[in-house]
DNA sequence: TCTTTATATAGCTATATGGTTATTCTTGCG
DNA sequence: CGCAAGAATAACCATATAGCTATATAAAGA
């Protein structure tokens, strides 16, 4: 089956920039106000202590990253988790940091 | 069941944490290479193009985040994978990945 | 067209961090 | 002890980026 092959650096960049989409509490925010249901951009910058520049920017991000879709209507536009592996990671993430520390349960 | 609550600040600063262990190809280079077996940081300094200080300083990066363990050896140490839920993170990343671009398959 | 509302972008600053070289620490051996 | 080998750390530089304010763009309605 020859799977034992490595990847290369652009492959391995490519995974790290995937993961880098996870790796700010902004973006795991807007992540876990979509989790239900699509959200409007001024609904999510009411929802979040941040700005409006900052979470269209983190959007852009997350949508580069292939996890969320933009779907406009009229001025608004809504936003909505398009990859259920999203929450999937999130999930696993969740597990691992519950396993470590016996605190609360992380639940995302 | 009551898991509603969403995660407050804190704790989606440690999720981000845990995700960002895997957003720079090097230290994905370095889970690669213990993908199968425990290895020195000598062996891997050799493995990768990087410097031995490079490598170490990673290393304690993905201990820190509690993905690899070490095991002293006389002067080397032994590093490798203490969490299987490490290489399914990364397979999960590559599916995404190739279902995305249509060109090469990237395997973990 | 002019105004308003919603979103996106530009430009900036401060901070974080990947990578380097040089040094220190640890262990084993003579 | 003195020395060598392996690993970790320190100090530094360059780059990336989260967040801000200000501005631009897009769409809807008067």
């Amino acid at each position: 089956m020859l799977r034992r092959m490595k990847l290369d650096r652009n492959d391995l960049d490519r995974v790290a920039d995937f993961f880098r989409a996870f790796s700010e509490a902004t973006r795991l925010a807007l992540l876990q106000e979509l989790k239900d249901r699509p959200r409007t951009v001024g609904e999510l910058v009411d929802a979040l202590p941040s700005t409006q520049a900052n979470v269209s920017k983190q959007l852009k991000i997350l949508h580069a990253a292939g996890l969320v879709e933009r779907r406009k209507e009229g001025t608004s536009v809504y936003y909505s988790i398009c990859e259920p592996m999203v929450m999937e990671l999130c999930r696993i993430a969740c597990d691992k940091l519950n396993r470590n520390a016996r605190t609360r349960r992380l639940r995302f």
